[in-house]
DNA sequence: TCTGGGGTCCTAGGACCC
DNA sequence: TCTGGGGTCCTAGGACCC
């Protein structure tokens, strides 16, 4: 059997989050657990040593579960649901606030833990990445007689250093490329290990929806499907030119090869940012003449975390964007590039002040944020503040409200 | 019962320059 | 006497992902 030219593995961690919570409260290994909400009560021990825990019934406001535990997902509640909605269907499950410094800890243990048996590594966010096994060792000398035997052990032990470190479960899909691997990562949830060659395509990955395809979304999915192609099988089987005629030169051509399963991307171990931004949604929409003075607060603070946050992170940038979104969740942003780069709070408020000006304000507003592109070093030279950067364009009509 | 917060990438039109 | 062509930057929106 000819061997790929290479092995990529995608690791997922197991319900991440809540397997994190599980590991502080672990009386409630097997309930129906979720995180989320805004600002949902931590759990509180009792004199007699007797736990209260927040009940999703008792959540009111806006939010949505980060995770569940995989107990919550049989009664139907998933990521990304509303709570008022996951309430619903679990009223008796229990709710926990997000405590992202700790899920933060134990990305680095794992991905530390992950490094210490394979080293090329791709960070994909907090609970996953992707791994170049073509040059470990053991996948290596397995050439020949047993490659998939080799993989598989590389895999097992990756998944022992994981669970040495963190007492976490991952699942790890092994294939010739990202694209399968991260199909293959779902194929066995949880704590499973997955290896696919290009002859398992037809059996394994055809018969799936085209959803479980990365890069498939919501409204590529659902047109799909309303073009009769269910699987990614149906895709395969499709013209690719028709493809193009539905999707477009560029979508239309990457749908094909990838229900063919066919991906080069490399595997990146190291990337620099492209924007840094801030968002918050409201408790309650906010009127812009009415709430004018808490909106301007509320901006002021937005501004505040984005400059801490460039600080921290070193970096200066040349175009500053607002991003508003309205009752009815439309979404509006304006965007203004300035001459030089800055990271201060009150250039960037200054530049915000500006975007403002070019957004009429005729709904209630749910969502306010900020975002700094364009983004470079910033120096040892600090904070010399950037003279005014007033924008290159003509001023735009005076247009009230703003703050 | 409406839908978080942090990102990346793509498209498309217009400005502007050579 | 009605009309180039390419390149790059900027802006706005949208799809998608974790």
């Amino acid at each position: 059997m000819p061997q790929p030219d290479r092995w990529i593995a995608h690791l997922d961690m197991d319900a991440f989050y809540a397997s994190v919570e599980l590991l502080r409260y672990p009386q409630l290994k097997g309930q129906a657990v979720v995180i989320g909400g805004r600002r949902a009560d931590a759990p509180q021990q009792r004199a007699d040593g007797s736990w209260h825990y927040a009940r999703l019934r008792d959540y009111t406001g806006r939010g949505v579960v980060t995770t569940s535990t995989y107990a919550a997902r049989d009664l139907g509640v998933f990521s990304a649901m509303g709570l008022m909605k996951a309430a619903l269907r679990a009223p008796d499950a229990i709710l926990l606030p997000a405590d992202f410094d700790s899920y933060r800890k134990y990305s680095r243990l794992f991905k530390a833990a992950v490094a210490e048996v394979a080293p090329v590594i791709e960070d994909r966010g907090i609970d996953e990445i992707y791994i170049d096994l073509t040059d470990v060792p053991g996948v290596r000398d397995a050439v020949g007689h047993d490659p998939l035997g080799g993989v598989k052990a590389i895999a097992r032990e990756i998944k022992n250093s994981v669970g040495r470190a963190t007492g976490l479960t991952c699942s790890i899909g092994i294939t010739p490329n990202k694209l399968l691997s991260k199909v293959a990562s779902e194929l066995d949830k949880p704590d499973g290990i997955t290896v696919l060659t290009m002859e398992d395509l037809p059996g394994r990955i055809w018969p799936l929806a085209v959803r479980k395809i990365n890069g498939i979304g919501p409204k590529a999915g659902d047109k799909l499907v309303k073009l009769g192609l269910e699987t990614v099988g149906d895709i395969a089987a499709a013209d690719p030119r028709w493809l193009i005629e539905q999707f477009g030169d560029s979508y239309g051509t990457w749908l094909h090869h990838a229900s063919h399963g066919r991906d080069s991307r490399p595997v990146v171990t190291h990337s620099e940012p492209v924007s840094v931004s801030r968002e918050t949604t409201f408790e309650r929409d906010l009127h812009a003449v009415h709430d004018r003075a808490l909106l301007g607060q509320i901006m002021d603070d937005l501004c505040e975390r984005l400059a801490n946050d460039l600080e921290r992170k070193r970096y200066a940038g040349k175009t500053v964007g607002i991003k508003l979104r309205f009752e009815g969740f439309v979404t509006v942003t304006r965007d203004l590039t300035l001459k030089t780069a800055i990271r201060n709070a009150a250039d960037i408020r200054a530049a915000v002040g500006q975007c403002l000006k070019r957004v009429t304000f005729d709904k209630r507003l749910r969502l306010m944020g900020v975002r700094i592109s364009n983004l470079s070093h910033a120096g040892q030279e600090v904070a010399a503040r950037a003279s005014v950067n007033s924008p290159g364009t003509a001023a735009a009509p005076e247009n009230l409200p703003l703050f």
